[in-house]
DNA sequence: TTCAAGACTGCAAACAGTTGCACTAAACCT
DNA sequence: AGGTTTAGTGCAACTGTTTGCAGTCTTGAA
């Protein structure tokens, strides 16, 4: 049925270690024999078996991608940037959503254990002593956060913050909220210490807030009464949200406030006012976080993030 | 290092089919045999090899996900319900992307299919002979194409556009525009057999357009200069290009002009106004896919498409 | 001319499982 | 009691490749 290295080994008339070579080592057969096992292979469609060639290798092509949530906007250009990085050498790529449940997290490197040659994982939400356990099983690149033992690939949303609260400043906001993500949050944190060292800025940070559009929408109200005239949000859906909930109060962006996301999702960009925002290099991160792990390398790498500057933000009244 | 099926074998005293059987056929070993060598396993940390086990059984437990683009809004909510799904039955999940190139998927379809026991491809690009050729070598599950030998998704964009001008009907428009999408589009053709045949609206046709908000953006001069009251545009992105380009001519949604989308993106949920837009069923068909593809069944269905009002349509001035 | 060194190629043993077949022992019938 | 079924287990061949080792044949050097 399926073609396999023993048929092209019989109707080239060379034994299948020959074929085996001309497929994995080529300079060590001889340059006829080459091309005439070549096309023999061609003429009978013959594919090499990835399985097969694992078993014994030890080496599956294969890399894993694991993610909070393939649906969350954040995600989908790292997604594609790592696939792209990783067909480029001939690579494979799975990619599994974790729902946000760390066990789940746990349960998919487990199981990618034994299929694939190494996995990255974006914002991991398990806690460091799984990590490290789980690290013995199969190599791994972590994407924004820090994990010794691990490649570390960390995008600098603290630049990221300091950039566009030093904009708002240029601007002559002197008065700034920072609406914050939330409470146990790394990153929240990050952009917390940045944003607190510009000066000039008076800086009031409102929260902890969900994540989401829902909690920057339910936030407005504490912006409104903060007396700021412009904020931070801790990222786009946030900042989206929060411009609907500054809406529905009567105050439109960037007219009566301005207003700065971070990530620069797709929507931000669609969105009117489009908004004004800090961009990840989610692309950069996943192609790099593919190429660390086939190089098997255990570097940490900082990615530059930078300011994006759109409609949501103006001087103010 | 890696423990294998051998040592489960001699540390628990049995043999190594009996191993092979309490994990593939537990029926078949003793209960106190099964709950022996389960325990042992257990503490060896051993986990079948799924290389191996594909080598004999020719099943890999892995599914192919093929799409045009990853970062394209419409795609992450249907890779995440396949994901899902194949998850639910212990499926692992390979994602690709053709960065719309129908080679490229062709190619993909080819590489996968040692690795896969099928693929889930979205909308296709390639020519009907070259996927009657692959489906030979791999099973799989087309959704938004037909194809015969292949099972199909279908999902009823036609009712969906016929929903939407029913709806600007009812709202008291008259004259309706489609901002229709690329020339040979199967969809786009679908989408305006069905809006012509609503009756009391007279339908002018606007296009072909790029699918992308980029297209929306250009046709919104053509729009204003038509004297229609609504329109239907080719997606969402287009939608949303429209709409700013409406605004830049200083035409308001919905109170100039009533916009609905299709797709129900979330960049249209989030935006202001808040698109009204045909819902596809997104998620439903990528879990579908992957059932139909694991249970080898070969129907094609058709999925409902829905209505969603938000904030872009009102009755006309 | 002889020998050593290369360049190719073949042989066969892995790799980690599955599965048809044969075998044993116990259970069931008559 | 004797024969037949049945449940449980072991044996060994097989899946498609890779790879260390050994063999053959040239080729170049002494």
């Amino acid at each position: 049925m399926t073609v396999t290295i023993r048929d092209v080994a019989r109707a080239s008339g060379v034994h299948v270690s020959t074929v085996s070579r001309t497929f994995s080592a080529p300079h060590m057969v001889n340059a006829a024999t080459r091309s005439r096992v070549l096309t023999v292979a061609e003429e009978l469609g013959y594919r090499p078996n990835r399985a097969a060639r694992a078993l014994t290798t030890g080496r599956t092509h294969n890399l894993g991608l694991i993610v909070a949530d393939i649906a969350n906007p954040f995600f989908p250009p790292l997604i594609k940037a790592a696939h792209s990085a990783a067909r480029q050498r001939d690579y494979h790529l799975f990619v599994a959503d974790t729902d946000e449940e760390p066990a789940a997290e746990e349960e998919l490197i487990q199981a990618f254990s034994k299929q694939v040659d190494g996995v990255v994982l974006c914002s991991p939400r398990s806690s460091n002593k799984a990590l490290e356990r789980l690290a013995e099983r199969v190599p791994f690149v972590v994407i924004n956060r820090r994990l010794r033992g691990a490649a570390t690939v960390l995008m600098d949303v603290g630049h990221g913050a300091r950039l566009a609260v030093e904009h708002l400043a240029e601007l002559g906001h002197r008065r700034v909220a920072l609406v914050s993500g939330p409470a146990g949050s790394w990153t929240s944190a990050e952009i917390r210490t940045a944003a607190e060292q510009v000066p000039g800025v008076e800086l009031v940070v409102i929260g902890p807030n969900a994540p989401t559009e829902r909690g920057g929408f339910a936030a407005a109200g504490r912006v409104r009464d903060s007396g700021v005239t412009g904020v931070l949000a801790y990222n786009d859906l946030v900042a989206i949200g929060l411009i609907e909930g500054l809406g529905d109060l009567g105050l439109s962006v960037p007219e009566d406030m301005s207003v700065v996301g971070i990530d620069d999702i797709v929507p931000g960009r669609l969105n009117r006012p489009k908004l004004t925002t800090v961009a990840m290099p989610t692309a950069a991160a996943g192609r790099l976080a593919v190429d660390l792990l086939i190089q098997e390398v255990s570097a940490t790498t900082s990615l530059e993030t930078r300011l994006v500057i759109r409609d949501s933000t103006a001087a103010p009244r």
